[in-house]
DNA sequence: TATATTGATCGGTGTTTTACGATGAATAGA
DNA sequence: TCTATTCATCGTAAAACACCGATCAATATA
């Protein structure tokens, strides 16, 4: 075991630079808090799409949500384009799908048929 | 819109405290780094249990992988169990559970058919 | 018993995150 | 033009995170 050969990793065999693995894990750490979750539900019920609305129903800061609503953008989740004095936030139809195929991706690696029989 | 009776609430109509939101937070959290992502999936692969076995294949200290175990056994993801002088790392089937259910129902949250009307 | 090995934990450092109030730019409406 | 309104950003403070080396307890093994 550990037939390993120079592969220019500093140490291990595990790349951890991998973008798929890194996009992965900035999506799912993009939904880690519970007033992303949120947004994004509130989102997705579409009744919503301003900052506005969103402290409306939020027990936050106006600044606290604008910075939640910046991670979800660099996280590529959502768009923000501005209508007139305001922003209209939007779920981004290819970040959504990136999420999906990665949560997808997620459920498949973990299947929990054959789990079980480990210690 | 915003009817708003008296709900104890500081701000907002939203609970943050909510602890179903609050454990899918959690749960999607530790997944958010491609470390414990790396982790994970080797669990799932089988063939490793043992903190030496990531840190062997992983290109950090120790100290670092066995911080990244602790935060998956503390989000229920894996158990620790003592074997002799060495701790079996597996994935727990009840918290991999509720992983899955929490994956499907975020899956189910951003339903992409019916997007792509905003803005 | 003495020595390895294993991995948990401590202490420290630097970075990132979360939160807030204040401010400022842009626009809409009076 | 003056005044809201909207929200992005700045500055700041506190907490959390990511990483490391060092150490320690527990157990194997010699």
């Amino acid at each position: 075991m550990n037939i390993m050969e120079d592969t220019g990793q500093t140490a291990g065999s595990i790349d951890l630079e991998d973008p798929s693995t890194r996009r992965k894990a900035q999506l799912t750490k993009a939904l880690g808090h519970p007033v992303r979750l949120a947004i994004l539900k509130l989102l997705g019920e579409r009744d919503t799409c301003f900052c506005g609305d969103f402290t409306e129903v939020l027990p936050l800061a106006q600044s606290t949500v604008s910075q939640h609503l910046k991670v979800l953008k660099e996280s590529g989740l959502i768009t923000g384009t501005n209508q007139g004095v305001r922003t209209c936030y939007c779920l981004d139809p290819n970040g959504i799908q990136e999420l999906h195929q990665t949560l997808v991706s997620l459920i498949g690696m973990f299947d929990t048929s054959n789990l079980s029989d480990c210690c």
